[in-house]
RNA sequence: GCCCUCGUGGCGGAAUUGGUAUACGCGCAUGAUUAAGGAUCAUGUACCUUCGGGUGUGUGGGUUCGACUCCCACCGAGGGCACCA
């Protein structure tokens, strides 16, 4: 076989495939399609993490696998370039964030490349091509158009570091997600998308895919869905609405508390209470959700009634009572609340215990008491009777609310989709037909601290004629987030180069939906939503033909440094895809990945474990040295092996499909193979391993690719064995193994068992009250 | 506080889903080869043992002929949500 010299060998067929065209999906094909999606890199200055090549390694396998069963496959990559990182590495180095991107989708290409990734390549896209955003922009002008973009002057989380406006989903902790600076709220005119609308829809479509349970949980959990009751409180001549869950506790309401943000505050015209106003304004958002911290709150001097009991309650403003959530007021209920207890606590409010059965505060459901027309219901039966009396008397009735908030959409920077929007005074908001709308090439793009984007300073870009009615008008200037790009491009794969529409109808019928989307954790509540966000309107308005985008989705865990902390610079803990592939070789290194444990779990680097990876493909090599007659065992382990890695592959068990070839070759070494049967083996493992089995199948006279060849067939014949190792139990315990005929009957097996010397002497003197066979597994004597 | 995932050798981890616990890999030890090191190959590698066997999958119970696997309680780790009324 001569030396193993994965570097000359990986170039060499990477040159190769490419001439071929292999991985090419074909439109229209009569072969069943099967569309594989990884999340696409954001092209940072850092280069490929090992990370991205285990997640696309994997797929790689998928990819490979369906095409040798028959499939049409679309593998497409590109990538998501728009966002900050770019902006500010730009900034700091004096390049134009063009310019950076060009530069790193091209070293992230070539390290793409250098994996032996069987991406089609003439698919990829990069959300920063206008050509590309020009869709980005008309997706939005649709969602306008429906009222589902619109402008609200509101508290947006403000990270002052990076002196940018964050969704929610953006802030952890109270920290900005990028610079880990603490956030602030500010007033700020923002571009909103209503996710909320689709609430319902987004919970709904989640019973009909195969998402791993954690991703479903999570998504469920990050919409919050909550059955309960709205209910109106009249204060003077105005009403309030409420939202609870435990309507039951109605008659123990000993006050209402608004939240400081809520309409009502706004008009109250007394000292203490625009102090503490201005006091709550003050505290950051950390501060503010601190669950340690007690309670604070002013009184109103005004007073609620209370409609099911005409009783008059003082009304309360809170910081613990959430503006943005059921109306931003809440019905008080100390008695069956904890917060509300504490609170009644600390300002001595009055305590009304409503429902029997425990220690105030009692918050779980119970016999109702002190409750008028409703004694003596349980609470599920009280919250119905309620309701309807509410309907009745039209003052609220059964609602449902949800955690989940609308996406802002607007961000104050230069790297971005400029949002396509003219503002005319004459005619208000107006849609941007013109796409795309470009980003006017600059020299300065550094954000101002006045919240507006640096685009405003663009004059000839943002004087325009209104499209309407011509008079002077100005562009919009804020850009989209980061997410924008992202939560479409499965769509612009079908079809990427496509200058009329998004996608032709007819090849995303044939393409969509995606069949197996593999991705981060991380992107769960982000990404994840906000892409089948999109997909379900588009499918609403008739562009799409599907309404989930992703049929099956599957996470991988992250790679993290040997020391098991995050790879990062400072900790001098990263490695570099391209050293690995430089010095082991890129089939080492997908091995390597897939082997190193359960693929959906988080794992630590060991570069020690590659290595054993590197020997096991230098002991493949040789083993084809080793080509001759078959045995019947070796035979049977690899039709078993062909099962095994099949189905593994199938259910995301990387790991152990690794482990099982390398079985297999350990017992190679031991017998030897006929060319058929090692053909065979090596079909399987080229799917993992592309270069190195490609290598061999050539070496084993054969003219063409072995990516051609079909995924071999096992014969569950050959897997069943004559004889196997019977285990024999007393009381469940081992005491012995005999080699049986695998078609053994219970009683030829108890016959034999009980005449076995080594057995009678654990029976002396006792009785088999029941035997117990397993067939081709044991057999359990019982005394 | 709530939800999810998970606790198995010195380490990463297997266990056909209730039927031989520790597959596979790493590491380590001994030996072979070598002037030597590296590389390679071979053998061994959970613990205790009077060599009969006994004990072992975070802890304590339970179900079962049989439990890493199922049930209950607890302890610990990771992730998500979090004053959502």
């Amino acid at each position: 076989m001569g030396e193993y010299n994965p570097k000359k060998i990986e170039s060499k067929w990477q040159k190769t495939w490419e001439k071929l065209g292999l991985n090419k999906a074909k439109d229209f094909d009569k072969r069943k399609k099967q569309y594989i999606l990884v999340e696409f890199p954001y092209p940072s200055g850092d280069g490929l993490h090992v990370g991205h090549a285990r997640s696309y390694a994997a797929l790689d396998v998928v990819s490979r696998k369906k095409r040798m069963q028959g499939f049409n496959v679309l593998f497409p990559i590109g990538y998501d370039a728009f966002g900050l990182p770019t902006e500010n590495y730009a900034i700091k180095m004096g390049v134009h964030p063009a310019e950076v991107t060009k530069k790193n989708i091209e070293i992230f290409r070539n390290q793409l490349k250098s994996l032996g990734l069987s991406f089609d390549w003439d698919r990829e896209i990069n959300t920063t091509d206008p050509d590309y955003y020009k869709w980005t922009q008309w997706i939005f002008l649709q969602l306008f158009k429906k009222g589902l973009a619109y402008q609200a002057e509101i508290p947006i989380n403000w990270c002052g570091s990076c002196k940018i406006g964050l969704a929610n989903e953006e802030v952890i902790n109270g920290k900005c997600e990028r610079c880990g600076s603490e956030t602030e709220k500010r007033n700020q005119k923002q571009w909103m998308l209503k996710i909320t609308a689709y609430a319902e829809k987004l919970l709904k479509g989640l019973e009909k895919v195969d998402y791993s349970e954690r991703i479903k949980t999570q998504q469920i959990n990050w919409i919050g869905r909550s059955e309960g009751t709205n209910i109106k409180f009249k204060i003077n001549d105005k009403e309030i609405q409420v939202f609870t869950t435990r309507i039951d506790t109605i008659f123990g309401v000993t006050a209402l508390v608004l939240a400081p943000e809520h309409e009502l505050v706004k008009n109250i015209d007394d000292k203490n209470v625009k102090e503490y106003i201005e006091k709550t304004k003050k505290k950051s958002e950390l501060e503010r959700m601190d669950l340690e911290k007690e309670k604070t709150g002013v009184f109103t001097n005004l007073y609620a009634i209370n409609p099911l009991n005409d009783e008059k309650v003082p009304v309360w403003i809170s910081d613990y009572v959430i503006a943005s959530y059921g109306g931003g007021a809440v019905m008080f209920v100390p008695a069956h609340d904890k917060r509300d207890y504490e609170f009644a606590k600390k300002y001595d409010l009055e305590i009304k215990q409503v429902i029997s059965g425990g220690e105030i505060p009692f918050t779980d459901y119970g016999e109702l008491i002190n409750s008028g027309q409703f004694n003596g219901l349980d609470s599920k039966t009280a919250i119905e009777k309620i309701n309807k009396w509410l309907k009745d008397k039209k003052l609220g009735g059964s609602a449902i609310n949800y955690h989940l908030r609308d996406w802002v959409f607007s961000r104050q920077h230069y790297w971005g989709e400029p949002i396509p929007i003219i503002h005319c005074e004459k005619c208000g908001l107006v849609a941007d037909e013109n796409l795309p709308v470009e980003l006017p090439y600059v020299e300065k793009y550094e954000p101002s601290n006045t919240g507006e984007s640096p685009l405003a300073n663009i004059k000839e870009w943002v004087n325009v004629k209104c499209p309407n009615c011509n008079n002077d008008a100005k562009r919009e200037t804020d850009t989209m987030p980061n997410w924008a790009g992202s939560s479409w491009y499965f769509l612009r794969y079908c079809d990427n180069n496509n200058k009329k529409e998004l996608a032709d109808k007819k090849k995303l019928d044939y393409y969509m939906p995606v069949d197996w989307y593999n991705g981060g954790m991380e992107h769960t509540t982000l990404h994840l939503l906000y892409s089948r966000f999109w997909n379900i309107f588009l499918y609403d308005i008739g562009v799409v033909p599907v309404s989930e985008p992703y049929i099956k989705r599957r996470s991988h865990g992250f790679v993290l440094g040997s020391d098991g902390r995050k790879m990062s610079k400072s900790f001098n803990n990263v490695i570099n895809p391209d050293e690995i592939v430089k010095k082991y070789g890129a089939d080492s290194l997908r091995l390597y990945e897939m082997f190193m444990g359960p693929f959906e779990e988080t794992i630590n680097w060991n570069t020690q474990g590659l290595e054993g990876c590197s020997r096991f493909l230098k002991k493949v090599w040789f083993s084809f040295d080793n080509i001759g007659e078959s045995n019947k065992e070796i035979i049977q382990k690899l039709h078993y092996l062909i099962k095994k890695v099949g189905h593994d592959i199938e259910n995301n068990k990387f790991n152990t499909a690794v482990a099982a070839m390398m079985e297999f070759v350990n017992s190679w070494q031991e017998n030897s193979l006929d060319k058929k049967h090692a053909e065979m083996f090596l079909k399987i493992l080229s799917v993992f391993c592309p270069h190195i089995c490609e290598e061999l199948w050539e070496k084993l006279g054969n003219k063409n690719s072995i990516f051609l060849e079909s995924w071999p067939e096992y014969d569950e014949k050959l897997i069943k064995k004559d004889k196997f190792e019977l285990v024999v139990q007393i009381n469940g315990k081992i005491r012995d193994k005999i080699e049986v005929d695998s078609e053994i009957s219970q009683e030829q097996a108890e016959k034999l068992v009980l005449s076995s010397d080594k057995i009678k002497s654990w029976l002396i003197g006792k009785k088999p009250k029941k035997i117990i066979f397993i067939k081709e597994k044991l057999i359990n004597i019982v005394l």
